[in-house]
DNA sequence: CCTACCGATCGGTAGG
DNA sequence: CCTACCGATCGGTAGG
């Protein structure tokens, strides 16, 4: 019917968007440029959506909600009796692969997160809080089973490895590095280190 | 003399730009902003610059000169038989320093490049390739001194090393961290690991 | 969904 | 450096 056909028109704009908010930026993207990417025109984009500040609210709200949704899903479904430290690593996994392979939504909210309107910034902190005290509450779950160092300053790392993965959507080169792979290397650089151990513990 | 005064001007309009296009971003940013900043009428600016790229351009090439400067210098200035970890550890500190600490344009740079014109980041591209050469030259000779595994994926690792490091400009808070006890935990971190070893090894 | 259009604002210019 | 202004483009609206 004609509301299925509607809602259908809806999602191609907001991903549109999505796409245009990543590569451009949401003030360099005009209404005209989502317009266009849909084949309607600009003013048509008003039947679906009140303004480009609604447009942009959904993005990132979607983007935050699907990063969110796929890590915890991916540590959800571990079984009970995981250790601390693969939970980490899933999470690192899930994380990368949200932004990386999901859609335009999780790497725009990443990318343009920094110059978001304060308006859409205050709407989206419960979120974004919420999504970082889960990491923290990871780290400090190892510290507890005594599979992380005790005295890691848990907050400041988690924005470090949040930050680092977030900016992997600018240099990741899915031909030279799977995501896989990439989770992999990245969850050894932090977990285990750089430095050469002979030995090899860890 | 006057030629003094239009030096000076040209700078200040140079940093009140920095400023604005590192807190709002490129294309969000109207020379009228620019020109309310520094006290004068928008048609003003086209005195000492031909246009807003040319702002930009100098803002980014400065940005990006300054981190490149402070980080080969901080290497350069230590002992000869500095150990290589030890040139990385100051490279680190120099890096951060460089964006959170000496102005406006290295975090400009850090913040704004992913939305760039092309035109600059095309001009950009040999500096900042030189830039992260320079870094993975100082992995390799860990590798060869034997301090760093041999396995590492240099130019990965760099990459992510660079890239977590300019997204500190986004969550760093030099009220609770200090930029050089911030610099010594990601050194440890990515160095070391985080993973709780009782025996103290690295 | 389109046509036609609005008021505001943009980067930039002419002339002083 | 300012005044005064330009053509283009912006987000958004009215009416269908």
């Amino acid at each position: 019917m004609k509301q299925e056909r509607a809602v259908q028109s809806r999602l191609r704009i907001l991903e549109a968007a999505g796409t245009l908010f990543r590569d451009k930026g949401y003030k360099a993207t005009t209404m005209r440029d989502i317009a266009e990417a849909v084949g309607m025109q600009a003013g048509s984009i008003y039947y679906y959506f009140a303004s480009k500040e609604e447009m942009l609210r959904e993005v990132t709200d979607s983007g935050i909600s699907i990063i969110d949704a796929t890590v915890r899903q991916s540590v959800t479904g571990l079984p009970p009796d995981t250790p601390q430290l693969q939970r980490i690593r899933a999470a690192i996994r899930a994380h990368l692969h949200s932004l990386l392979q999901t859609g335009e939504c999780p790497t725009a909210y990443a990318r343009i997160y920094s110059q978001l309107p304060s308006s859409i910034k205050q709407r989206d902190h419960p979120m974004r809080q919420a999504y970082i005290g889960y990491w923290c509450g990871l780290i400090e779950a190892a510290q507890g089973s005594g599979e992380i160092a005790p005295e890691l300053p848990v907050h400041t790392f988690v924005d470090f490895l949040l930050g680092s993965m977030s900016r992997a959507v600018e240099w990741h080169d899915p031909k030279a590095v799977g995501i896989d792979a990439l989770a992999s290397w990245i969850a050894d650089w932090v977990l285990k280190g750089i430095v050469h151990r002979p030995a090899g513990a860890g």
